[in-house]
DNA sequence: TCGCGTTGTAGAATTAATTCTATCTTACAA
DNA sequence: TTGTAAGATAGAATTAATTCTACAACGCGA
């Protein structure tokens, strides 16, 4: 995962402006949380908050914001499919991305569309203070890319692989896989073995959600 | 669901304590705005806050606390599970729940434990306070139970079942679920048929997508 | 063209998971 | 208050799934 890229201030008056922040996550607490906390801790004042998409995009038009906190999940939507409608309008805007999801996730997703601050609600206050900090001062955020799959994990897989996935992720057994394409059951479970092993997956939750984030329906 | 019946104040001494309130939830913003808000909002100054259910039970015999406000989900386990010791040895322990889950699912299951408030994340700033308000005050607090989802499939789930679902979604197998919870893996098993059976998933595929549909997820 | 990695397949051995049955407890309706 | 259903737990037997190993076929780069 690579985040380190940072969209440069765009012009002096800009970089002087006291930032304008809008918060969109539908669980109030944690809207309150962070207003309260980038007032008190970090001393900004100019901040409001929306629960929806909807929202979002209303008070946008609305007033004239530099910094997004977006959570990706709202009730009525995701933000995911709102960002290059945001981007298109305001290619300037500030975007930090704070999400439940870890990172691995929509990384990638994210980086297509610009987003250069990612920050899983998963990690402690002070590691969300500094990022926030360094967000809203415009200031690039290096991230350890310790592990990364630039590439769609499921490209390596072989045909008769993606065919076994298939049936994997319609929730077949192992058996059953092994009836319907007239095979053994120990060649099924080590082809499970190896797309396990070369989606990194840990479980069919994770193959799930690998499988959902790099759109494999097949 | 019903959550109107609340423990009476144990006694005159209690009643005129200040409360001494421990927050319980995996997310720090989560954490800092309930405590901010309770703080500036409500003038509570009593209060720490643990991220795991470990902490939560190490906290607890180091301090004495009156009000423990305890999301469900942790990342070390569930406090369905710590509940039930909570309640053997602290038996006046005032406890709320604020979780994401809607609150059809695990209010049964609640009840049983004796939890009388129930608190979901995505309600509005104002009835957070309001009910953290009477919470903190043992002021009872009645719910109306005009919810549809009476086909809600989740509903029936039993205490136990509920904890076994939260592993099984969570991509966990039959023996690691087991060993987690110092059970049998036949007994991981029977449960599984039972959470199957009731909510007529046909395999882990369904069950996903069951969970996510009626919001049960972690 | 040779060799080596990948693919597709299984046998044997083993382990994980389920099923079927049963016990004990608790809640609750008759 | 008593019988019955639901819940939580396993033992024994059985079945499903995995692992480890192997091997033939294919493809491709040196």
């Amino acid at each position: 995962m690579e985040f380190s890229i940072q969209n440069a201030p765009q012009s002096k008056t800009e970089e002087k402006m006291q930032p304008k922040i809008l918060i969109a996550d539908d669980h109030s607490m944690i809207r309150k949380g962070l207003k309260l906390h980038m007032q008190l801790t970090l001393g900004y004042t100019d901040i409001e908050e929306v629960a929806t998409c909807n929202g979002l995009m209303k008070e946008l038009v609305k007033n004239k914001y530099t910094h997004l906190v977006l959570d990706i999940i709202l009730s009525d939507g995701s933000t995911l499919e709102v960002i290059p409608n945001i981007r298109r309008v305001y290619p300037d805007m500030h975007i930090l991305v704070f999400s439940m999801q870890p990172a691995e996730i929509y990384g990638e997703a994210l980086k297509q569309y610009g987003i250069n601050y990612y920050l899983p609600k998963s990690v402690g206050d002070e590691e969300i203070i500094n990022i926030l900090q360094k967000f809203l001062q415009n200031e690039p955020v290096v991230r350890k890319n310790n592990f990364q799959h630039q590439d769609n994990p499921f490209k390596t897989l072989a045909p008769r692989e993606l065919e076994i996935l298939h049936y994997v992720l319609k929730g077949s057994g192992t058996k059953e896989i092994a009836e319907t394409l007239n095979l053994k059951m120990n060649t099924v479970s080590t082809m499970k073995t190896r797309i396990y092993e070369k989606t990194n997956a840990g479980n069919i939750k994770e193959l799930m959600e690998l499988a959902t984030l790099y759109n494999v329906n097949y």
